[in-house]
DNA sequence: CTTCGTTCCGAAACCGATTTTGTTGACTTC
DNA sequence: GAAGTCAACAAAATCGGTTTCGGAACGAAG
């Protein structure tokens, strides 16, 4: 009861003016029918109280929330992604500025997900969702375009038509990659991914083959492996190109963290990545700075990608159409030490390897294999 | 105009059932007062129609949002802490179980995180707030209180009474991490922090000096450094401290950050971490058990701090006392492979650095103090 | 002096829920 | 059989805004 928190409400401001609240609204609301006089001694009477207007009460009569939605996958205890974590900050920057607010929610599981989704709409918590981390096919895409309610993604999925979306051009980038790492003069180029399920990783895998096959160089389906997501399956499926009879001798990796489980294999092993293997990762993540060989790896900024997202919603929101708000982005090659020319042939590498993994015990659990 | 994506209003049931819609709130309320044939027909029609109150409505009239607020302090585009990440992962978890939703803003200044408080309670988007990263003397905190607007701090102040909070003992743990280091042999402990505005960098530095007074080692002031709070403080602290006359075998560093750059430093000038030097971090985070020298470290579950934090403020605003709730855990150290017994004294390893400071040149600019 | 058009603002409807108050009919009770 | 009780619901008030509608006051036009 009572006035919770003493909060001043439009009928103070009116009541204490001398008006009806109506005006104080139109006043609030920039109509032109009203006096300059009555105008001033609003404002100034705003001022004085420190009245500001209750969103609840506005949304509901306008049927706008001033908020966005954002439910973020979480795996099963896998800790969170440290790419969101800036995307976030890049999309609550970019609405500040709009005085629009994010509303942030996990799921652990893609039923979740969109019983999630339902819910936030059915209560109408929120004006439109940013989709991210996009599946070749995306049930919350599905369901928000059935339900025509405003969205913008975050990558795109199998049929990118249809709404908006941003997105980096993973496949152009992985093909560079391989150019790249062709002109460095490696032959055999291993991919090390991950589930292909994320549009992202089948996207990169398709760009690592469009590379090959650019170049004129044959594609091994033995160079490719598909990992967990996470350094124990970079390290993992490092072991496995690395153990072929006619190993790479370059690795480019899905993500980050992928590419420093697969320096750490080569360093446990006694390879020097960036000259005995080469590793490229994909993220930018800061930290791959830090490793004993800084990570080559592919950055976009996750929090200009995070406020552009924001911006197209908002678009979105406006009456945009969806259709017309398609934008790919290009990665670029941050080249730090862990990618240079092969300082012996795969047959070579072969020999080393067979040496080592027989005289020398590898660490712990990190190369099991989930 | 219309209504809008064709949503369920409890009108709609109301009129479908032929009660009045007030019967309709009663019967999702769980009032006793309706018949049992009522009540059924109610929830039929409601279950097929889908119909889900709106949230904004419900607020109006009971005043309360079912929405946390946190505002994360964002540096000058230094990024997104790894730490906050899985805090609000937890946060988000453990909201979900209670249906409430999480409402999340970045501010870039103290200012700007003043005036984001002030306008999510004047427009009462949230029921409260949580607040993160607790400087010694918090503005936040002091408008909360003075406004008794409900929150909970993840870490506490200089006066941390009157308020909810948990807090891992920072200080406990710095004395036992120069305990463990003195056990390992080391006499002579360099502390590398930062900024002591935030709460926690001073508890530990507070922990370092009770650490040492305890076993009786003699406190040096230049074996304090202060660096900004990234891997390039870290670094530049490392180069700092271990250029002294007598420099210390063992670094125990703030942050995890600070930590791999100290790692870092030791790489580059051809010492080996875990013998040559000792360094421990402090977080926990993942990534450091990738580094060449895996990192030892303290380690709190940032997941378990957000849901517990989350689960103090829901019983705050269930009006539970807030000075009842404060809570403090202990973080434990995680050994990995950076710490270990002094492989020389301190005056050898002056020897070493004098050498290879001279003869070779550090990596680009990432000794660089800011 | 009427009529018309503006300008400015009060009154009331409305958004979609919750909650209070009031009403109805059946059932007791004496 | 009149009065009182109770269950079960309808009707209306309410939350705090926005928006529509309409009316008063005033000057200009005819």
């Amino acid at each position: 009861m009572s006035r919770l928190r003493g909060s001043v409400t439009i009928d103070d401001v009116a009541r204490h003016v001398g008006v009806a609240k109506g005006t104080v609204s139109r006043v609030l609301n920039n109509y032109t029918d009203i006096s300059d006089d009555t105008r001033k001694r609003i404002l100034k009477a705003v001022n004085d109280l420190g009245y500001q207007p209750s969103a609840t009460a506005r949304n509901l009569k306008r049927g706008r929330q001033d908020t966005l939605g954002i439910v973020i996958p979480v795996g099963h205890g896998s800790g969170a992604d440290p790419f969101l974590a800036e995307f976030i900050d890049g999309i609550a920057r970019a609405l500040d500025e709009l005085g629009l607010d994010l509303l942030v929610t996990t799921a652990h599981s893609r039923d979740h997900m969109i019983e999630t989704h339902k819910r936030l709409i059915a209560r109408r918590k929120v004006d439109g969702f940013i989709v991210t981390r996009t599946e070749v096919d995306d049930p919350r895409i599905a369901y928000l375009k059935e339900h025509n309610f405003p969205f913008v993604a975050h990558g795109r999925t199998s049929d990118p038509t249809g709404y908006a979306w941003f997105d980096i051009d993973n496949a152009a980038a992985f093909a560079d990659g391989v150019r790249h790492l062709y002109s460095l003069g490696h032959e055999r180029i291993g991919f090390v991914g991950s589930s292909l399920d994320l549009n992202f990783a089948l996207q990169r895998r398709q760009g690592y083959r469009k590379g090959l096959e650019t170049l004129g160089l044959a594609h091994d389906p033995d160079l490719e492996t598909l990992q967990v997501f996470s350094e124990k399956g970079g390290f993992a499926g490092a072991r496995e190109l690395l153990s072929l009879d006619r190993p790479p001798t370059a690795l480019i990796c899905v993500t980050d963290a992928l590419a420093i489980g697969a320096v750490q294999f080569c360093r446990e092993i006694g390879l020097k990545a960036g000259s005995d293997v080469t590793v490229i990762g994909y993220d930018g993540l800061p930290v791959g700075e830090y490793l004993d060989t800084p990570l080559t790896t592919f950055s976009q900024s996750a929090q200009e990608a995070g406020a552009r997202v924001a911006r197209m919603l908002i678009q979105v929101l406006d009456g945009k159409d969806p259709t017309s708000l398609q934008a790919l982005a290009q990665a670029n090659l941050i080249r730090r030490a862990s990618d240079g020319a092969p300082s012996m042939t795969p047959e070579a590498l072969a020999g080393v390897l067979r040496d080592r993994l027989n005289s020398q015990p590898l660490s712990g659990n990190k190369g099991e294999i989930a």
